[in-house]
DNA sequence: CATACGACTGGAACCGGTTCCAACCTGCTT
DNA sequence: AAGCAGGTTGGAACCGGTTCCAGTCGTATG
C-alpha cells in the first residue's frame, strides 16, 4: 500500500539515498547526527525496506529451499522442525518443496536450482541420480544433503551402518538367533541409502556372531505400514521363522507389531520387534527403536549450507550425527520352549 | 554463474527486449518468426528469467507464506500437505513459518506483514490479537485463516459445533450419561476457537438429551499426551466417574488411552473414547475419533487466498467442511453393572 | 495516390534497493 | 597559505525484469 521507498526517507531527512542505506545497513561509516536525522526519518514514515529490490542489488534471493519427502515420513518433518528453528534467526526466507511422486522430484530437482531462484537447498532423503548430480555442480548453488550419503556432496548423516549393527546386536545379546530383517528398500525411486547401510550393519554383526545370513529372513517392500504388516506375515510364515524382527523403521515396526498380533503372536515373548527413527509414537506403542537425533540434522544441516554459502569450499564434508539404542518393550530374550508356530493360534 | 539476460537474448535474436519479455509472457501480439528466433536464441543461450527482477518490476512477491505451530500437531501438518499441493501448481513460492511459543506467534505476525514480504498469508490454528487484527487490516495483503474462525477474516473451517454434536451424540446413543469432556483450551496463548466450539456442541448435545452438565467432568489443558493422561486420571478418580470421555484430539485421546491403561481400565468396556482428527495413527490404535478433512483444508484455504488475491473483496468468506464420525474400537455402550472403581485394581 | 489504421517492434523509463566514485569539509602539516 | 589525509556525503549507475509510448511497415480505404 504505502509505497514508501528509501528515496522517500532520503528527501524527509535531508540526506541521499546512499546515507539511508548505509544506516540501514549498519555502515560505520555514517556521523552520529546524521544517522539519528535518518533514524527518526524511519521512524516518522514508518519505513520498511524492500526485500525483493535488496535481493535484485544484491544478487541473492536470501532464500533457502528444502526439498524432501515431508509428509510421508514423521521423521522428515522432524528434520525440517531443525531447519526451521535456525532459519528463523537467520535472514533467510525458507521455501518447502514437497515431493511425494518421483515425477516430482525430478521436476524439481530440475528447477529449483535453475540459476538465480535460492541460494542453498537442502535436500532430505532424496539421492540424485548422475544426471542430477551434474546439473547440481555446475548450478553453483550450494547444496546440503541430509539423510543421503553421496561421495560428492557435503551431507549430515547418521552412521547408518552403525545404527543397523547396534540394532543387531541389541538383539544378539539377548539371545536371538534368528533375526528378520524388513526394509523399504524397494522403494527404489527416490534411492535413499540408508536401508541399504542397515542391512550393512545388520550383516555385519549376524557374521560377527557366527550367525549365518539366511536370505529368506531379509524382506524389502515399500514404506507403509500395510506393506510392512504384509512382509512381516511372510516373514513369519516361514518354516522355523525369525524370533525377532528389525524393520528400518518405526513405520514399518509398526506394521510388524499388527501382523504380529493378527498371527496371535504375543510381543515380546513370542517375537521381539526393534524399530528406528524414535519418531513420537514409538514411546506411546513402548516400541524397542533406535534413535537418531532428527532435530539436530535438521540444525547441522542448515549451520553447514550456510558456512558453505560464505565460502564455497573445496571438498564435501561430511558431519556424522550418533544413534542410540532406546529399550522398551518390545524386545525380550526368545522364549525358552521352541516358539509356537503361528498357525497354532489365530485370532 | 552464467548471468544470462534478457538483454543478451535481445541481443543474440537480434529484437528488443520488450520483445523477448512478450514472448516471456505469451504476449499474443508477436508475430510467429519473431517467437520463434526469440525462442531459439533462449534455447541456445540457455537462458532463464531471473526471478527476483520479474518480482520487482511486477510488484508482486510471488510468494505466500504459511505461519502455523507445524510441527507440534500432526493434523497441521496434513493441513500444510495440501497447502503445497495447490501452491506447486501455481507460480508463487511458499515459505513456511513455524510458531511454537506465543513470542515467535507475535513477531511473525509483526515481520511477515510488513508490506512486500509476501502477497497473500495464510494462518492455521492461531487466532489473532485484537491488535494483530488492525495490522492485518492495513496491511493490504491477503489473509485466509485456516481451523480458526474470526468475524472480520476469510476462513476455512469446519463446524465444530456440529463436530463436538456428533462424537456427544455418538456416545448417548451408545448409552452413555456419564460423559467426560477434555480439551487443550488452557492452551490459550495461542487462542485457538477449535477447543471452545466443540464444547458448545458437547454442551447442546447434553442438553437435548436432557443430561445436565456437570462442571467436574470437563477438563481443560495443554496439548500433550502427558496432560491428557494427568486430566483423565483426574477425571476417572472422582466419585461416579465418566463412563465415557470426549478428547478433542486424537494426540490428547491417545494420553486418555493411556491412563486408562495405567488405572486398570479397559477400552471400551469399562470406558469408551472418542478423539477429534483421525490422524494417522488413529486408525492403528482403533480409535473411534471425528474425521475433518485436513489435507482438504488445505487446499480450499489456498484456493479461497488465490481468488482474494486477484479481487480484493469486500465481505470476508467462509468455508465450511464436514466432520464425520469414524466408529472403531474404542467406543461401546457403557457396562451393564455399575463400573468399576478405578482403585480396585492396578497395574 | 494520399491517408488511415492495425500489427508489430524497439527501447527508455521504471521498480527500490546497493555500491562506488567524486566531491566536500575539517583539521593538521609544512 | 597551500597541500593533504581522512571522514562523511550525495547521487549516478546498476541489478534484470516489465510496460508503455512512439515509430515503422504493410495494407485497406476513399
Amino acid at each position: 500500500m504505502s509505497a514508501t521507498t528509501i528515496r522517500d526517507v532520503a528527501r524527509y531527512a535531508g540526506v541521499g539515498v546512499g546515507t539511508v542505506s548505509r544506516v540501514l545497513n549498519d555502515s560505520p561509516d555514517v556521523s552520529v547526527t546524521t544517522r539519528s536525522k535518518v533514524l527518526s526519518a524511519i521512524e516518522a514514515l514508518d519505513y520498511t525496506p524492500n526485500p525483493i529490490a535488496r535481493r535484485l542489488s544484491l544478487g541473492k534471493t536470501l532464500t533457502i529451499a528444502v526439498i524432501a519427502p515431508f509428509f510421508t515420513r514423521p521423521s522428515v518433518v522432524e528434520r525440517l522442525r531443525g531447519i526451521e528453528h535456525v532459519i528463523a534467526e537467520s535472514e533467510y526466507d525458507l521455501i518447502v518443496f514437497n515431493v511425494e511422486t518421483s515425477s516430482r522430484r525430478d521436476a524439481y530437482f530440475h528447477s529449483v536450482l535453475r540459476r538465480e531462484r535460492v541460494d542453498g537447498v537442502i535436500i532430505i532423503s532424496l539421492l540424485p541420480r548422475d544426471n542430477d548430480v551434474d546439473r547440481l555442480k555446475q548450478a553453483g548453488t550450494s547444496v546440503v544433503f541430509v539423510d543421503v550419503s553421496h561421495p560428492q556432496f557435503s551431507q549430515v548423516i547418521v552412521d547408518d551402518v552403525e545404527g543397523g549393527r547396534q540394532a543387531t546386536r541389541h538383539l544378539i545379546s539377548l539371545g536371538h538367533r534368528k533375526i528378520g530383517f524388513l526394509s523399504d528398500y524397494e522403494d527404489s525411486s527416490f534411492y535413499f541409502t540408508a536401508n541399504r547401510d542397515r542391512f550393512t550393519g545388520y550383516c555385519q554383526e549376524l557374521e560377527a556372531a557366527n550367525i549365518a545370513l539366511r536370505p529368506e529372513f531379509s524382506a524389502h517392500g515399500v514404506h507403509s505400514r500395510s506393506s510392512a504388516y504384509e512382509m512381516a506375515k511372510r516373514l513369519l510364515g516361514v518354516d522355523d521363522r525369525p524370533t525377532a524382527i528389525f524393520a528400518t523403521s518405526d513405520t514399518l515396526a509398526i506394521g510388524v507389531l499388527e501382523a504380529a498380533q493378527q498371527v496371535g503372536l504375543d510381543v515380546p515373548k513370542d517375537l521381539s520387534v526393534i524399530g528406528y527413527d524414535d519418531i513420537e509414537i514409538a514411546e506411546y506403542l513402548r516400541l524397542t527403536t533406535i534413535r537418531q537425533s532428527l532435530f539436530e540434522s535438521g540444525v547441522e544441516g542448515v549451520k553447514l549450507l550456510l558456512e558453505e554459502m560464505e565460502s564455497m569450499p573445496g571438498a564435501p564434508a561430511q558431519i556424522l550425527l550418533p544413534t542410540e539404542l532406546v529399550r522398551r518393550d518390545t524386545t525380550a530374550p526368545p522364549s525358552a520352549r521352541s516358539a509356537p508356530r503361528i498357525f497354532w493360534k489365530s485370532r
